[in-house]
DNA sequence: AGGTTAAAACTGGGTAACCAATTTGTAAAT
DNA sequence: ATTTACAAATTGGTTACCCAGTTTTAACCT
């Protein structure tokens, strides 16, 4: 057999096909939920490729709790119906990259909640380290320097403070990217460092009085900028 | 060497301290933003661990846009700063499994603005998918079946629509979840088929005529019993 | 000394063989 | 006929080795 290395676009195709051809068994032989899959083995063999690609895939599916692989057992389709399988790989499938648009769209819809949830769960424990994680920005911000990386541990720290751990994972997954693939727009601009302190601190007071709809409205203001930005590409698209 | 395959827990458990490990080497040889991490055998040798462990790792750093590998080249540190790299990696390691609670709140604030998002930017085709899982929901409904996947598909369709990726990334992830491990909880009530049918159908038809305030009313009414319930876990905890 | 090039070392991914837990098949015992 | 006991086959995970790009090194030429 011929080896090939794949590039990373390429290793992410032959996922996709491998995926979708999982969806065409589970509907060919109509897998009852709970059934087994056949083994990497078989489905390597009968796609045509290697078995670290099955388990790559088998794990991307585990991922979206469509799968569950059971160590010297078998993988097992999850407690969903054939027709929501089809539906969910399908989705799978056709999803898009996320965009900086969509990121940035989401990303202050979960925080406007996260912040509220924060003001009303936010242990004492919570508040200490989102002040700390102020006090750390606030540091860096009077000494001239570039605080992106504490703002956004602040964010995250909100995040953390509001007791819901999906949305807390949610942001974990996106804060990154925004920064990374789109480090000029990030939420606190390095111009108005002073107006950003004032915006965290306020941010910080209303979560410490556990008043979440004002926190709320600090949040939002403090997102002025970004929410604009976002409010005139959905206007430009 | 002795070898011990490790259950799903333990593998679980063995991911996180490479993972804490590695989080330690970026700080101890202070590795700034797009340094090489040592090759997964050095680090696989240094920790004592199995090299397919610290390739689950790094490959879970990467889906959180912490690492990027490049193959035949290395992994290499994303460009956030230690700072930041430091309180993520805290952050995933200290990240709970979500709950039901989390899932449900989650779901609903997400769906609450895919609804809203969907009646603003929905397609022509978008709009079709949307009425024809709409259509097999009730067609099974008035059959006296069970439709929860239905149901299902019909959410997702609206996310979907909602042309935000990352949303409809969110809400494929989170509702197998919520549905296999609690199916009773299903949003529909089976009992309240026809309402369900009615309820589906005003959503539609504000999706429709692109009505978002009405399509987010609606949503809202539909998720009426789904909220009551998070409420009281929320006021009872 | 500076620039070029080729060879050696290194890297993440692919392959195949192996491991031990699990499942399945079979035959003996009741 | 049913249950029990045990061995053979099957499974996902692990290991060691190999592959082909990439990166580094060092030798060579000008």
């Amino acid at each position: 057999m011929k080896i090939e290395i794949l590039s990373k676009s390429e290793s992410l195709d032959t996922q996709k096909t491998i995926i979708s051809k999982i969806g065409d068994l589970i509907n060919f032989k109509n897998l009852e939920p709970g059934d087994k899959l056949p083994s990497e083995r078989t489905l390597s063999e009968k796609f045509g490729v290697t078995r670290s690609n099955v388990r790559d895939a088998i794990q991307k599916l585990e991922l979206y709790g469509l799968l569950d692989s059971i160590p010297q057992s078998g993988t097992f389709v999850a407690n969903i119906g054939v027709t929501a399988m089809n539906g969910m790989i399908e989705d799978i499938l056709r999803l898009e990259d996320p965009d900086f648009k969509t990121l940035v769209e989401t990303r202050i819809l979960l925080e406007l909640k996260t912040v509220r949830l924060a003001a009303l769960r936010r242990s004492d424990e919570d508040l200490e380290k989102i002040k700390s994680a102020l006090d750390a920005y606030s540091k860096k911000v009077l000494k001239g320097e570039d605080a992106v990386q504490e703002d956004l541990l602040f964010h995250l720290a909100i995040a953390k403070a509001s007791g819901n751990s999906t949305m807390n994972n949610f942001m974990l997954l996106i804060t990154p990217k925004i920064i990374t693939n789109f480090e000029k727009y990030h939420v606190c601009d390095k111009n108005l460092a002073n107006q950003g302190i004032d915006e965290h601190m306020a941010i910080y007071k209303a979560i410490k009085s556990q008043n979440s709809k004002l926190a709320k409205q600090k949040m939002k203001d403090h997102f002025n900028v970004l929410y604009q930005y976002c409010y005139n590409i959905k206007k430009s698209s």
